[in-house]
DNA sequence: CGACAACTTGACGGGCGTCAACCGGAGTGG
DNA sequence: CCACTCCGGTTGACGCCCGTCAAGTTGTCG
């Protein structure tokens, strides 16, 4: 059985939905977009620094990431993407992207055309104003990075990943009690918390020597959630993920 | 002789129109918008984090900062901002502020409803276009910062945010031959870089010391403004400032 | 079973934080 | 006009968190 359009779209048009007040109407104009689906392998480059894309793409299943380096060389991860983000919605307005973004696992992608997402945004308001807001929960996280790497020891910086992390696989249907999929290598989440991957090896260790994590390869199991929010100095407002924290009207 | 309210949103018109396509009807209409204007002294909070700001302000003289607190307190500013700078145009669209806003300087501030703006940016697509691509360049700073904080040395950081001030100062029309103001003390320095004061003060030591800058009280003067792009590894394509990264049909 | 990437561990060093004292200018009040 | 205060800047001593380097070890996938 196929897929259908409205299957592939569904995390991202529940996500936007989340957001915001889109009716049965839009969600209908969205997933009408023509959209061409990809697998692509683990590494793989979405686009890099200085392009200028053409489609942005819908992430259907696997995670990604978005990073910039220093003119010396050193990778910065500044947000991980999942199932049903949206991957730079900004390229709408934006023609040179200002960083890379790269898959993290093997994925299945929608690209659809920028031109004909910026014609719907234009044509529905309420449909561009769930894109803007996207954009903004975006923007809202890159703050509480600024944060997060400013401001946290390591300890902190990794459980307040791990935090974020586990709250919005939560939301996109990819947990499970706790214990959700990390698919990243110690030297990604040194470049995601601005640490050395050596570093991030013991204090991974000590974080699980707390009894508040632990790692099965490439999963985390989340022992005491409360523990490692205290940790982390977890609030996950900035996620602006329930209604109470929007402006619907 | 009062100032009108075209003088009094120069500075942010201009700005939004460098950022985009807007029609004199366009700036017609967002001048026409009612605003209060509000003088108040350094150090004001304009909203904190938790509240839910029913206007938005239009920096028309002075310099502000948006920061955030861990829960253990340590502060980390996420972006300041000057003449021209609309603040919390997000609050468009996320009702409960995600960090804080307070003045550097004295200020002049022009508070105009959210409601209204809303319905401007709804009313004419193209003016919401230019409010969300303002947006946009905003997250897309915020990730530099990321990078800034998670991945450079001192010097680096710090010259990085004398580069990106500079060239803003420089837009906004607040620089004379790399000369601008810097009113920010090396505490509020610190909290912008991820450091302490102390190491601040030595750091900028060690920047005058190479001859890159010079530093009378509150305002900066670049000697040496390759060598400090040097230091920083400053490439300011992140600010999408010309027209060339800017996506305008 | 071999090759390669990822993880682990130890030793060592340095950049930056911490603590604490002191200086200097601006505002204030007597 | 001068003492007082306060805030911001400056300097030194010291220590720790985290980076660096380098050598294993484990896991994975042909």
């Amino acid at each position: 059985m196929k897929a259908t359009a409205a299957d592939l779209w569904g995390p991202a048009t529940q996500k936007l939905g989340r957001l915001g007040t889109l009716t049965a109407d839009d969600i209908q104009a969205i997933t009408a977009l023509p959209m061409k689906v990809r697998e692509v392998k683990a590494g793989t480059y979405l686009f890099r620094e200085g392009d200028e894309p053409s489609h942005c793409c819908v992430l259907i299943a696997g995670y990604a990431n978005r990073h910039k380096l220093t003119t010396d060389g050193s990778r910065q991860i500044v947000s991980i993407h999942m199932r049903g983000d949206i991957i730079d919605l900004q390229q709408l307005l934006l023609t040179t992207a200002d960083h890379s973004v790269q898959t993290l696992t093997a994925a299945t992608l929608g690209m659809i055309s920028i031109r004909q997402m910026k014609d719907l945004a234009r044509e529905r308001p309420s449909v561009g104003e769930a894109f803007w807001r996207d954009c903004l929960v975006d923007a809202s996280t890159f703050r509480e990075w600024v944060l997060n790497v400013g401001r946290r020891d390591a300890p902190a910086r990794i459980a307040h990943l791990l935090c974020e992390f586990g709250t919005r696989s939560e939301s996109a249907g990819l947990s499970r009690n706790g214990k959700f999929e990390l698919p990243m290598t110690q030297e990604q989440l040194a470049d995601a918390t601005g640490l050395t991957p050596v570093h991030v090896n013991r204090t991974l260790q000590r974080l699980r020597a707390q009894g508040l994590i632990e790692r099965t390869m490439r999963s985390i199991d989340v022992v005491d959630w409360d523990g490692l929010k205290l940790v982390a100095g977890f609030r996950g407002s900035y996620l602006h993920e329930s209604m109470g924290g929007l402006r619907n009207s």
